[in-house]
RNA sequence: GGCUUGAUAGCUCAGUUGGUAGAGCAGGGGACUGAAAAUCCCCGUGUCAGUGGUUCGAUUCCACUUCAAGCCA
């Protein structure tokens, strides 16, 4: 039996994901299913740049404000959650659109990645935090290394966040990251993923970027910001966000507005780099060239 | 108009007691499997403002020119 065809739309940040995703959704009975790791959280929307009722155009969007910015949220939870959606577009018989510009995320479902059913430990994780703060990492890195020498190979001395990580899935499931790894790209992947990324002249891309920031800026980050703070206790996650850590720091005094500004808008031209550095690893990846109309890209990928 | 100081990487500046130069930031490349908008690794050749002079050799010393900042008229 063929396997049944999934759009997947990716990109550097303001590279015009949403634009592009919600014409072709109108086009071929689209629905869309996001693929931001900031995106999931209710109440921020104008440093994430959360796509507007009116930019949907009312096409149908998943995945997009479904989590409290107190809830921790992984890829784990990610991968279950977006093959979830996607099978839901497809029994309605419409297509399924993945748009977003998470890596890791976008990987767990192009490659079938599976997650074993394990529960974030948080009084381990403290555990480790204060050793390597007592006891320096070194300390964790050779515990980890004799964990699994492999993985370690490619792993830095000063990787505090993967360390930890090898020695919290020895801790919560007995095996090592590699073996872990293997057993996780099992399962074969279960649909024909066609993967489009959008290419622009980095010049005009940060263009982008900083006229973007501008814009939130105008639309009340600050303000939005301010609110949250007030509202939730605890960010496990969310507070990682580009734009989000930056205004807590003017808010806090730490530093002026200009500066506020340049850093946010220099964090996220440096995230766009990176993102470009990910998609371009996947060899199978289609590249559209962003400086070209919409409907000229719709075409190119109806074509493929 | 006169005097002083400066002109070195995209920016801010070090430096060479004369043997053609190096930091920070910006920028570029890369890694990435439960925090990923996170985390981490690697990358510094540029008419040392221009033209002459002294010298085996000048970015470095000298003269002039241009530009900039400051001071005095």
């Amino acid at each position: 039996m063929q396997k049944e065809k999934v759009i997947v739309i990716c990109g550097p940040t303001a590279s015009g994901k949403t634009a592009l995703s919600i014409e072709l959704a109108k086009k071929i009975d689209g629905e869309v299913v996001s693929c931001d790791s900031m995106q999931i959280y209710k109440d921020m929307d104008i440093g994430t740049a959360k796509p507007t009722k009116e930019e949907m155009q009312g096409i149908k969007h998943y995945l997009i404000d479904f989590v409290s910015p107190d809830e921790r949220y992984s890829v784990a939870d990610y991968k279950k959650d977006a093959k979830k959606a996607i099978k839901e577009i497809l029994e309605k018989g419409k297509t399924p659109i993945v748009v977003g510009g998470t890596g890791l995320y976008i990987d767990s479902l192009i490659y079938e990645i599976e997650y074993q059913d394990i529960k974030f430990d948080e009084t381990y994780r403290k555990a480790l935090e204060e050793q390597a703060e007592k006891n320096g990492l070194d300390m964790l890195y050779e515990k980890a290394k004799k964990i699994d020498p492999k993985a370690i190979e490619k792993i830095s001395r000063n990787d505090k966040k993967r360390i930890l990580r090898i020695l919290e899935i020895y801790h919560a499931t007995g095996k090592n990251k590699t073996e872990q790894e293997k057993e996780s790209r099992k399962k074969e992947v279960e649909y024909d993923y066609k993967v489009y990324a959008l290419d622009w002249d980095r010049e005009k891309l940060y263009e982008r970027i900083n006229k973007r920031v501008d814009i939130m800026i105008e639309q009340g980050l600050v303000e939005e910001v301010r609110k949250i703070y007030k509202k939730y206790e605890k960010f496990p996650t969310a507070m990682q966000g580009l734009g989000y850590k930056e205004v807590v720091e003017y808010i806090e005094g730490n530093t002026t507005k200009e500066e506020m500004i340049e850093k946010i808008k220099q964090e996220t031209r440096r995230y766009a780099k990176r993102q470009l550095t990910w998609f371009r690893k996947n060899k199978q990846t289609i590249w559209l060239n962003a400086q070209d109309t919409i409907q000229n890209n719709i075409q190119v990928i109806l074509e493929g």
